[in-house]
DNA sequence: GCCAAGGGTTAACAATGTTTAACAGGCTTC
DNA sequence: GAAGCCTGTTAAACATTGTTAACCCTTGGC
């Protein structure tokens, strides 16, 4: 199982770190944020299994930040900090969809049950649906644990790289639909910024060389937003009005 | 359940004193030695389920202590009595993998809850699905017991080393997952750092080698990230989503 | 002690994968 | 239609991995 990313978002300087550092030792990488403007920036830009909110902060509090987040991502599970058991602020948060609350003081120990309790309820979640890692392309079949993109036409087999992989497995599971360039970075490069996003490109233009032999295949640029795997069947020529 | 066994190592005699006391009358067989040197020396030759540690003790304190017996025994719970809680402590502690701090003064009561909380804790590790040792992978029986890797389709055997047969089982036990690299040089060499990491990858070289007589076999890499141990099946039907 | 064998690490070089840079077009907006 | 961001493409730069072989160690026999 993958390393849990976690972002905490905590004012308190010292406490941030000491949770941070704490966290990380028992196996999450944690990314600490000071604020609740660059909480909200940092989860735009990169992805997690968890976040972690400090109620009271100055700027934007922890509600407020919540409320945010949950405009982008509506599942990622959410814990608070609070400074005591207000019913009004549980009230609060159980109506943006916090998972669970933890009263400050609290040891660290039930700090990290509570979290692998988080855990272990999303990843059930995730257990329901398993992801489809065998595809057909057009005249394709692409095999993405194997990496292997078979071409049925020639008969030839193309070794993909993993980056290459990844991202012909999204755009084959959004097929026919826009990929967020954004989602996509944040899952394949894990950071949202303008270098990765030129690589991905690059890799657009990769793929769009292996799957050139069928011209009913494309990948065709959703400008500003991401792209589009199409596929277009061979007897359907739709009328112009 | 075990009479658990508990080193506890305490400058204060009277303190050690009347906690050796206080623990043994608990159900504890407690063993109490005045200083780190002694303590150390105590935690090589015994085995202990449990260690408690003072912080501030003259000759070697109790951080010091623990990294050595961290470089003894990883998995041992430490526990830390701290004279206040200075953060700076405790981020050391953690790192050295700390259990639990109790902050001086504290009350008996209060040290037994966290004892119990911790014994509670590691048992359950203990007692969670012991790891498998034998592993059918493709063609081959592997016995991470004896290192042997059995070719059924030959009736060959091939004796293992260690190194291999950790990472071959590593590989197994996360089959047709991603392996991550540094979590394999965490085990496996205890030390993440560039020359191991080739040193891995010399035996990933070695374990394709010994896998190659089965096509169906293949330890792909997954690049900055680690290898996956890929079984595929003889029939290749692609999913249609 | 000396030697040989085995296991593990380091070195060296080849091959592959990924990112960055650079420049050429495109799409939007005003 | 000009300015400014987005995208397409290529190639070079950089980083990681594959592989082989030499080089340490340690161990055990003589």
């Amino acid at each position: 199982m993958k390393e849990a990313r976690i972002l905490l978002v905590e004012d308190d300087q010292n406490l941030g770190q000491i949770l941070k550092e704490y966290l990380d030792v028992k196996g999450f990488s944690t990314t600490l944020c000071r604020d609740g403007r660059t909480g909200l920036k940092t989860f735009k830009s990169e992805l997690f299994d968890l976040c972690i909110f400090d109620v009271m902060m100055p700027i934007m509090d922890g509600f407020t930040l919540a409320e945010e987040v949950r405009k982008s991502d509506k599942d990622v599970p959410i814990m608070f900090l609070t400074a005591k058991s207000m019913k009004e602020d549980t009230i609060k948060g159980l109506k943006i969809g916090a998972d669970d609350y933890i009263t400050k003081p609290f040891s660290m120990e039930e700090l990290l049950l509570r979290i692998r309790a988080i855990m272990r309820r999303s990843q059930r979640g995730e257990n329901a649906p398993p992801e489809p890692t065998k595809f057909k392309i057009g005249q394709f079949n692409f095999d993405y644990d194997t990496q292997v993109l078979k071409d049925n036409a020639e008969g030839s087999e193309m070794k993909l790289t993993s980056k290459e992989a990844e991202l012909l497995r999204m755009l084959a599971l959004n097929k026919n639909q826009t990929l967020e360039r954004s989602k996509a970075l944040k899952q394949i490069w894990h950071d949202d910024n303008y270098f990765n996003s030129r690589s991905m490109d690059v890799y657009i233009t990769k793929l769009r060389k292996y799957l050139k032999n069928d011209e009913h295949l494309q990948i065709i640029n959703v400008h500003g937003t991401g792209f589009k795997l199409i596929e277009t069947s061979n007897e359907t020529e739709p009328a112009q009005p």
